[in-house]
DNA sequence: ACGTAAATAATTTGATCAAATTAATTGATA
DNA sequence: TATCAATTAATTTGATCAAATTATTTACGT
């Protein structure tokens, strides 16, 4: 009977809050952040902290300078074209996997984080967009049950996040397009290759946005 | 005048010194790792070696099970269609890049590395052979200066690299094919094309040895 | 005012240790 | 012998602090 609670170290709950801060559009790009400001932030200590930041770092959702400063780090028109390449080829391979093995619960849970979407450009909430647009692409990418595909489309998520806040900011939620209607159309009739499309579509256009917002 | 050397950080080392045992065959899939142990064997204290675990943990070198335990990961069928797929999109790009930008320097280098590699297949030096082959793909992506699939590609390579120690003990180093050689050419002759063949060719081939290796 | 060096402050870094967690061992019981 | 609980050992974890490193400010001279 034991077992039931799997205490998680603190590194590790501390890492998935870093994580959120990044995804979420809760830091900006260049923004500095420090070991002890994040530690009393988040209210735990230094040494876990550090753990996470390296993990975070290794992952490329922060930097950290030759200074030892830790940054999150600002796009660029070179780093934007490599992450579009890798985008395009492996989520949609994702999108298609996990299609395929979405239950109707998953489906369900779809379909609610579309409203979600919704509800959120209606409010113009960018973190509750970021957040929903998040879990909408990942619970389908979960589905596939493919780790490292998902580890490596993870690794590009939390170095867009901060660039889509900036997007947010700048043309406003309510200009956003959105492939989420497609794609859960394709779910529900079963037909891939929408699934696929819209998903390709989704990420192009996200892309857009981004490089719209780099200075030349 | 200062700057001269920039004294690296502990962890920073650490990482290296732990990612080249896993990139270069000092450790065996399955292994367990402990903190302590690593921390004795480097000469360093925890706190270092915690921060340099978390970082090659995240880029797939290491796991963490359920236990906090650290382990070489061991391969599966599953991960490894995952990781040629994004071998073979990623890293022909990054090496037709890179071509193009191959200086004589490095095509030096490059047929330097490939005189190693022959060597370490004669004389069996495993170690050797992974090291020199390592530093041939990476010398000419690092050409490349695509930081962003750079790093995918190095998350790619700590995952295979226990499984290519396994390679070489169980058919011999002396089995293995070499496309080297053809991409050293192909570099010479400025025929891109043939580099990127070449390199297509090597991946598949080298994942088809670890496949053989996996039992079902 | 301008640059530069010294002094001060802020931050990161690495060692240490107690507490927490997990693994291995022992011993008792059936 | 096998099983299970209790005990012991091993390991990870997180807080703390001094030292090292880097950033900022101040003081000084031109």
């Amino acid at each position: 009977m034991n077992k039931v609670v799997v205490k998680k170290p603190e590194h590790e709950t501390i890492y998935v809050q870093i994580k959120e801060m990044v995804l979420f559009g809760e830091v900006v790009p260049g923004q500095p952040l420090t070991i002890h400001g994040l530690a009393e932030k988040i209210g735990a200590g230094v040494t876990p902290v550090r753990e996470a930041i390296r993990r975070l770092t290794a992952e490329g959702g922060l930097a950290t300078l030759e200074n030892r400063r830790v940054v999150v780090p600002t796009m660029t028109m070179h780093w934007l074209e490599q992450i579009e390449l890798v985008r395009l080829t492996v989520e949609p391979e994702l999108a298609e996997i996990g299609a395929k093995k979405c239950g109707l619960d998953r489906i369900l849970e779809l379909e609610r984080l579309d409203a979600l979407i919704d509800e959120a450009i209606q409010k113009g909430d960018i973190r509750g967009y970021l957040e929903a647009n998040y879990r909408f692409h990942f619970t389908i990418y979960d589905a596939a049950d493919a780790l490292i595909l998902r580890r490596i489309t993870e690794s590009l998520w939390v170095r867009i996040g901060p660039s889509l806040r900036v997007v947010c900011g700048r043309f406003g939620t309510a200009n956003l397009t959105d492939q989420h209607r497609e794609a859960t159309k394709g779910l529900r009739d079963g037909d891939l290759e929408k699934v696929k499309r819209a998903l390709q579509e989704d990420i192009r256009q996200g892309m857009e946005f981004i490089r719209q917002t780099i200075e030349v």
